[in-house]
DNA sequence: TTTAATTCCTACCTATCCGATGGGAAAAAG
DNA sequence: CTTTTTCCCATCGGATAGGTAGGAATTAAA
């Protein structure tokens, strides 16, 4: 189950997604940088109603796993690095609940080895490898811009 | 990641399908029950070492979850009530730690519905029950005779 | 140059859960 | 009636999740 800092992380990386979107079909420039266009704290907690002091930590979390930049001082706030496709959810993932994989012998970017246990003899180490496999195909595949995207009918 | 009582569970229960299907080649009677033939905790601890007493609790989750019968008294242990086939990856994973689904909103058997968030129009659920799926692809078809397969060249 | 708005940093707190243990009751076999 | 087992209940220490508090540093604007 995602820890709730990656439920919140999501929703607020949502908004940024939508703004992004929406600055880049105003200014008809499809390769602009948002860092002239910072969301502050406050302005997502409206939008998205949770624990100030809590989705502070998160942001700072997700600036330090390099998804993204921030401006301080009045007017300052937070802002994509890149382009919403170029962020898999996985990333994000491993930022704020760490390994995706099920067992940590099996995890490609946190691998440990497993004591009390032959990894070339143990019947689970292959099948949580298939799992692992099948979750990365979903979360490597999708990306911010994914989070964006309602179902037909529904209003933005 | 998977509970240290699930990897357990999985580790005794290879123990036990080992059993059983030797049992089934030596009696020739691939459809016998394994209820005469019961495995005691204390042989499952001597084959793959842990804390007794916590295999004891886990066993009984097991039992209670319709995966175990059990037979007391001298002699007495655990045996699988049906065939290794027949007992998906999952229902054992449900058994001990609850959900597979990333998210409680989009779990199929342990449902609940997320309050600040519109299900119809979240972004995150779609994306989750992708990733549920993907997890259920693997987790329903793979059955506990999977964990006794070892990759060719392996000792038992 | 002051004020207001913001990120950033460190420390803390509380409740829950995970992993594990202990003591014994109940059943079954010999 | 003794031994071996499952079964049941209570507890426990440590870790983690989720959240809070207070203030320093930075920036824009009045």
């Amino acid at each position: 189950m995602l820890s709730k800092k990656a439920q919140y992380a999501f929703r607020a990386l949502s908004t940024l997604v939508r703004r992004d979107l929406a600055r880049r079909n105003e200014q008809n420039a499809p390769d602009a940088s948002a860092s002239d266009t910072p969301t502050s704290i406050s302005d997502m907690v409206q939008i998205h109603p949770m624990s100030t002091k809590f989705l502070e930590t998160i942001l700072l979390d997700l600036k330090r796993g390099g998804i993204l930049g921030s401006k301080k001082g009045k007017g300052g706030g937070y802002y994509l690095l890149k382009h919403p496709e170029d962020t898999p959810l996985a990333q994000v993932i491993r930022i704020l609940d760490g390994p995706i994989a099920p067992l940590p012998c099996v995890s490609l970017h946190f691998y440990e080895r497993c004591h009390d246990c032959n990894e070339a003899m143990c019947g689970l180490n292959r099948l949580m490898a298939e799992v692992r496999d099948a979750n990365l195909a979903v979360l490597e595949q999708r990306t911010l811009s994914d989070l964006a995207v309602h179902p037909e009918g529904a209003a933005a």
